[in-house]
DNA sequence: AGCACGCCGACT
DNA sequence: GTCGGCGTGCTC
C-alpha cells in the first residue's frame, strides 16, 4: 500500500495530472494530483477523495492541459493491490455506458463492486509458538499442552490450536495477550482450484462430438458468435464443457453466464463429475468473503471457470478465453434496474472487444439470435435429440369452448374433464403429474359482489393477490411487496362476506387437485413457497424421490431438471400472456410452453402434454400442438419485419416519472413535443406505463423505433438535452426494451 | 450514489 | 423551544 504523505500544496509544483473514473453517475472523470514519484498507469485502481469521502475509481486517462483550478484538484490517496483494469475492459466500461447512455462511472461501479476486494491483501490471521516461553509467564497446563501442539511452529487458527490442545478459545487468546503466543498469516484456503480439463472422459454421441469439435477449433482463434441450437436432453452442457476445457489447456479463464444461478445444483453436479472441482460462482447470494475473495481470484487469474449471473459479465477477468451464455433466449439476462442492459447482447460486446469466442446455448433461441444467425453473423451448430434420449412429448390441446371445466360443489373449477382424466390415469399408474400455472397466489383479482369494487394496491395500478396461508386470506400486490390481511367488509360499501374470488393462481388449482384426488401428495412449486435457494432445493428433491404425486407451478418449474418419473404436464391457461402489448409475448410464451412441455417423459416413460386453450386456432398454440418450431419463429419473424420491430428494428423506451402524476404526464408531453425528424425515425406516445402508479410513482412513457442501420444513442442524447426535466422528475432511457411495464 | 444544507410538523 | 422529514445541489 502507498499512502500520500504529502499535502497538496507540496505537490501543486509536480504537475502531474490523471483522469480518475469516479463510481459515481456523474458525466465526467475528474482529475486528481498525482504524488511524486508515484506510476499510475491506465486502469491502476486508486483511492480518491470525493466530496469528503475516498472511493475506489480507476485511472482512464492523462489529464495533460486539464484546466481544474489547482483550490479544486485533490490528490490520488491510494492504489489498490491488484492489476490495472485491462484496456479490453476499458473499453467494454466506456462501450456499455455509451450504449446504454448511462454514466460512464455508474458503468464502472459494476466492475468495482467489491471495495473490500481492493484493500490490502490480509490472510486470515492464526497462531505461532513464539521463539521461547517468555518470562514471568505463568505456566498452565493448558498453555502447555498449547505449547506442544505449536510446535512444529506451522501458524494454526486459533480455533484449531485450542481443539487439538482441548483448551477453550479464551486459552489460546490469553497466552497469546501475555506472549507466548504470535499472530501469524494463515495460508489462503485452496477454494479456487484449478479444473481440470481430462479429469473424466466426456461420453459424447458423434452429433455431439463434432459439435464439440467446432468450438474446441474456436477457442484461442479470436472473436466469433456460435449459437449452440439444441433442444433439452441434447447435450448441450457436454458439448461445451469441451470448449471450456479447450480454455484451460489454453492457460485462459471461461466465463459461463446463466440467467438464473439458484437453481443450478444438477449443473454444478455435472461440471463437477467433468472438472473434478467446483467451479468458482458470482450470485447475488455470496456472503462479502466470498465476493472478495471470488472477485481477488478472477483478478488474479485464480479461478479459471467462472458461473455466474449476469453482474458477472464486469468482472475483471486476467485471460479470459471464452463466454457461454446458457439459456441465452431467458429475459433474466435483461438487467431492469439500474444500468440497464441485457448481459447476452453485452457478452457477445465483451466478446468482440477481448477477441475471444461467444458460445449461445438454447433449445429456443430468441428472434434476435435466429436472425443473426440467418444473417451470417452468428455461426450455427445445432445438436439432434441424443440416440436413446426420451422422445418429445406428443401434445394434445383441451379445447375449452368445447370441454369446459365442470363446476363442482366448491364452485368454479379450472381442470377441464380431458386433463381431469388424464391426471387420474397417470396417478393411478403411479407417475408425477405437473401443472403449469404462471400465476403465483389463490386469486388474482378480488371484487365485491355487492358493489363490484376490486382490491386494489394502494401504491400501484395493479390488483391485489389473494393468498391463503392455511385458513388464513392475505392480499399482496406482486410489484411492491404491499400486503394486507383480507378485510372483513368491503372497504367501497361495507358489504359483509361479499368478496369473489376471480381466476385462478398455484394455490388455487392445488385446492382444486386435493379436491379432486385426495389420496395424492402435492406440491406447489413457485418463487415465494420458499424461504431461500435450499427449500426450493429440497422440494426439487423431493419431486425425484417421487416423495410427490401433482406438482403445481410457476415458470419456476421451466428450469432444467430431470423427474424422471413425471409422465404429464397439463398447462392450466395456455393462452395467459399472449394478451397485452408487449412484442415479445408471443416468443416468451412459446418458449416458456416449449420448456415445460420438454419436462414430460424424459426417463424411460413416454410423456404426454395438454394444453388447455379456448383459441386452439392461434399461431403460437398451434405452433406447440404440430411441435414446430420453424414455423412459428418464420410466421413471428415475418410479423416484426413488417412493422419494423427487433431484430428488424431498434426500440428505446423513455419513462417518465414523478410523483405528481400530472407533472409526470406534462415532461412527457414536451419530450414528445421536441422529437427530432428524422428519416425513420417514429416515436410512440406518450401513454400512462402499464403499471402507471408503481410505489407511488406515477409513470409515463414513450417509445421511438428507428431503422436498424440508425444508431439511436446520439439522436437520444440530443433530443433529452433539449427538454429541461425539473428536479423532482426522473427520465429513464431503456435501449432494447423488453419489459413494458 | 451519498452526503450536506435548508426550510416546515410532533415531541422532550 | 428542538429533532427530523426529504427536496435539491455537489462531488475533481
Amino acid at each position: 500500500m502507498i499512502r500520500a504523505h504529502a499535502t497538496p500544496e507540496e505537490n501543486a509544483d509536480a504537475g502531474r495530472r490523471v483522469a480518475v473514473r469516479v463510481p459515481l453517475p456523474v458525466g465526467a472523470d475528474y482529475t486528481y494530483g498525482v504524488p511524486e514519484g508515484w506510476e499510475l498507469p491506465p486502469g491502476t485502481v486508486v483511492k480518491v477523495p470525493v466530496g469528503g469521502r475516498e472511493l475506489w475509481g480507476a485511472v482512464w486517462a492523462g489529464a495533460e492541459g486539464d484546466a481544474t483550478p489547482a483550490s479544486k484538484l485533490k490528490f490520488i490517496a491510494e492504489v489498490a493491490p491488484t492489476p490495472p483494469l485491462s484496456p479490453a475492459l476499458r473499453k467494454f466500461v466506456d462501450w456499455v455506458a455509451e450504449y446504454t447512455l448511462s454514466a460512464p462511472g455508474a458503468v464502472l461501479r459494476m466492475v468495482l463492486s467489491v471495495p473490500a476486494a481492493l484493500e490490502p491483501v490480509t490472510g486470515p490471521s492464526g497462531v505461532v509458538r513464539a521463539d521461547a516461553w517468555p518470562a514471568g509467564v505463568r505456566r498452565t497446563p493448558a498453555r502447555q499442552r498449547l505449547w506442544a501442539i505449536l510446535e512444529s511452529r506451522e501458524p494454526m487458527s486459533v480455533a484449531e490450536a485450542a481443539r487439538l490442545a482441548d483448551v477453550g478459545d479464551a486459552a489460546v487468546r490469553g497466552l497469546l495477550g501475555e506472549g507466548g503466543l504470535v499472530s501469524a498469516a494463515l495460508p489462503p484456503p485452496e477454494i479456487f482450484a484449478a479444473p481440470d480439463a481430462d479429469a473424466a472422459c466426456p461420453v459424447l454421441g458423434p452429433e455431439q462430438d463434432a459439435a464439440a469439435a467446432v468450438l474446441k477449433r474456436g477457442i484461442g482463434a479470436g472473436f466469433a458468435v456460435t449459437l449452440l441450437d439444441g433442444v433439452t436432453g441434447s447435450g448441450k452442457t457436454e458439448v461445451y464443457f469441451e470448449a471450456v476445457a479447450e480454455v484451460l489447456r489454453q492457460g485462459g479463464q471461461a466465463l459461463v453466464l446463466v440467467p438464473e444461478i439458484a437453481l443450478t445444483a444438477q449443473w454444478l453436479e455435472r461440471f463437477r463429475a467433468r472438472f473434478g472441482v467446483a467451479p468458482a460462482v458470482w450470485h447475488s447470494g455470496l456472503t462479502p468473503a466470498q465476493r472478495r475473495d471470488t472477485w481477488r481470484a478472477v483478478a488474479q487469474g485464480e479461478a479459471k471457470v467462472l458461473i455466474g449471473a449476469r453482474s458477472a459479465l464486469f468482472l475483471p477477468f486476467a485471460a479470459l478465453g471464452l463466454i457461454v451464455v446458457d439459456e441465452e433466449h431467458e429475459q433474466a439476462f435483461k438487467q431492469e434496474d439500474g444500468v440497464l442492459y441485457h448481459g447476452r447482447d453485452m457478452a457477445v460486446v465483451r466478446g468482440s472487444i477481448e477477441a475471444i469466442p461467444v458460445v449461445l446455448a438454447s433449445a429456443t433461441p430468441s428472434l434476435e439470435t435466429l436472425a443473426n444467425a440467418r444473417a451470417g453473423r452468428y455461426a450455427t451448430v445445432v445438436l439432434p435429440r441424443r440416440h436413446g434420449g426420451a422422445e418429445m412429448p406428443t401434445v394434445d390441446l383441451v379445447d375449452l369452448r368445447k370441454t369446459p371445466p365442470e363446476t363442482g360443489d366448491r364452485g368454479r373449477n379450472w381442470l377441464a374433464p380431458p386433463l381431469v382424466a388424464a391426471i387420474g390415469e397417470t396417478l393411478e399408474k403411479g407417475e408425477q403429474v405437473l401443472l403449469y400455472l404462471n400465476r403465483r397466489g389463490y386469486a388474482p383479482l378480488t371484487l365485491c359482489r355487492a358493489c363490484g369494487h376490486r382490491m386494489q394496491c394502494p401504491q400501484c395500478t395493479a390488483w391485489l393477490v389473494e393468498h391463503r396461508d392455511g385458513g388464513r386470506k392475505r392480499l399482496q400486490c406482486h410489484h411492491c411487496g404491499h400486503a394486507e390481511r383480507m378485510p372483513d367488509v368491503c372497504p367501497s360499501c361495507g358489504a359483509e362476506d361479499s368478496f369473489v374470488a376471480c381466476g385462478p393462481g398455484v394455490e388455487r388449482i392445488a385446492e382444486e387437485v386435493a379436491a379432486r384426488f385426495p389420496e395424492a401428495r402435492r406440491l406447489i412449486l413457485a418463487s415465494d413457497q420458499f424461504s431461500g435457494p435450499g427449500g426450493a432445493a429440497a422440494a426439487l428433491d423431493s419431486i425425484a424421490a417421487r416423495e410427490v404425486d401433482v406438482i403445481v407451478g410457476t415458470q419456476m418449474v421451466a428450469k432444467g431438471h430431470h423427474f424422471p418419473g413425471l409422465t404429464l404436464v397439463g398447462v392450466v391457461d395456455a393462452d395467459v400472456g399472449l394478451a397485452g402489448g408487449d412484442l415479445r409475448a408471443a416468443e416468451r410464451t412459446f418458449q416458456l410452453l416449449h420448456q415445460v412441455a420438454g419436462r414430460a417423459g424424459r426417463g424411460d416413460l413416454h410423456g404426454r402434454v395438454m394444453m388447455q386453450t379456448y383459441d386452439p386456432a392461434q399461431p403460437v398454440i398451434a405452433a406447440l400442438a404440430k411441435g414446430d418450431r420453424d414455423a412459428f419463429v418464420a410466421a413471428e419473424q415475418t410479423g416484426r419485419k413488417a412493422l419494423g420491430l427487433p431484430p428488424f428494428g431498434r426500440l428505446a423506451a423513455v419513462i417518465v416519472a414523478a410523483k405528481d402524476d400530472a407533472q409526470a404526464a406534462a415532461i412527457a408531453r414536451d419530450l414528445a413535443r421536441a422529437f427530432p425528424k428524422a428519416e425513420g425515425l417514429r416515436l410512440y406516445g406518450p401513454a400512462p406505463a402499464i403499471l402507471s402508479r408503481l410505489r407511488g410513482w406515477s409513470r409515463h412513457r414513450l417509445l421511438v423505433s428507428a431503422p436498424r442501420d440508425v444508431r439511436l444513442q446520439p439522436l437520444l442524447r440530443s433530443w433529452l438535452a433539449g427538454v429541461a426535466i425539473p428536479r423532482a422528475a426522473r427520465v429513464r432511457i431503456d435501449i432494447d426494451p423488453y419489459s413494458f411495464l
